[in-house]
DNA sequence: CCAGAAATTGAACGATGATCATTATTTTAA
DNA sequence: TTAAAATAATGATCATCGTTCAATTTCTGG
């Protein structure tokens, strides 16, 4: 077969990604599957190559489909709150990540060849969620300002995000952990505490 | 051919986790191969199958022996040291991880199917990692004992992991922190600080 | 010395990602 | 209207992977 244009390319890309997507978050990185995903939406494999380059670029635009919905569900959940934002942003970092394991998981498995650089729009939507955390800092710590906060900021993300990896790997579970929430939420009371005081 | 008996059952095991050890540390887990550590060491893919039983069962070996060598290489930078010790374990932490990359990061790529538990052996080196942590966290804190210094210990545990895989993967230098042992160090003299005065 | 036990092989299988000449379709321009 | 050029999609081909297991070779106990 030829030249069908049954869709535009960005349709193509967009089934792609939506397929791919929905794909990994079933079945997990380690299973996941390109043929099968062309298979899916009627294609095949080597029309993914024509419309992403490679299987990494792929691959990456889908963890970006990750990204996004992961950024919307923070968004979502702050929006309108007036107390306990910093809290909530935390909760539904967790959250975001127990419902989506395996898509969540693949956001870590999944690495670049080394030296290849990550592209922008990748790294943007990355900073978005940084973003999220950095502006309730910020609003948590009203005499915190710029690169303090953003610095802060970097190092609990980090911090939740060790909670939330061990929490999803089973390492909190074998080490007696019950409440890998509560702890995240403590660490960060702890930097937010020390923080006020000096 | 047969039974050779080159080499003892238990001499076969260690050749294969050794191999499989150097092969992970060079390549990584993505391009790890079963076939290629039988052939470096002069014997065929079924043959692992064999000692093993399972690809699975395998890489959790050539994992332990990583974890073996973590240990070692805490205690190891311990020994003797009289001051500054819970400093010293987590800047070890972080070395073994920047130092053996691909074995660190491999500890975490890889999971066994859902559903099929931790041999007790593995799980016991994993608890010897804390181990450490829980040590010089009761060693700081004279006055927390018992579940609440294992409590802390494995947050602070999750706390580092957490900077030290930003580390790793990128994720830090994207956001432009340059000092991530600094940061998870900064973290844990908050909890301690927190903690001593209630 | 031989029969049975044990260890090792390697061919076979079904997948995977990757490549690319071929073919079908659309678009363009004459 | 039609021929030529550009484009989209295919699927056969290749090298590799993990996995299985009948066949083979070697060892060992009697």
């Amino acid at each position: 077969m030829g030249r069908r244009s049954d869709h535009t390319r960005p349709e193509l890309r967009e089934m792609i990604v939506s397929e791919g997507h929905r794909q990994i978050s079933e079945v997990g990185f380690a299973r996941f599957s390109a043929r099968e995903v062309a298979k899916r939406i009627g294609y095949t494999i080597g029309t993914l190559y024509n419309v992403f380059g490679s299987y990494d670029q792929m691959l990456l635009a889908i963890n970006g489909r990750t990204l996004d919905l992961w950024i919307a569900a923070l968004e979502g959940r702050l929006e309108g709150l007036e107390t306990g934002r910093l809290e909530a942003a935390i909760r539904a970092y967790f959250t975001f990540a127990v419902e989506h394991r395996h898509a969540w998981t693949a956001l870590y498995d999944f690495r670049l060849p080394e030296g290849e650089p990550m592209p922008d729009y990748y790294r943007e939507k990355v900073e978005a969620i940084t973003g999220v955390i950095v502006r309730e800092i910020a609003a948590a710590l009203p005499e915190a300002h710029g690169e303090k906060a953003r610095s802060l900021a970097r190092s609990l993300l980090a911090t939740v995000h060790g909670h939330c990896f061990f929490a999803l790997n089973g390492t909190f579970a074998l080490l007696g952990e019950e409440d890998p929430i509560a702890r995240a939420l403590d660490r960060v009371e702890d930097a937010l505490a020390r923080y006020e005081d000096g």
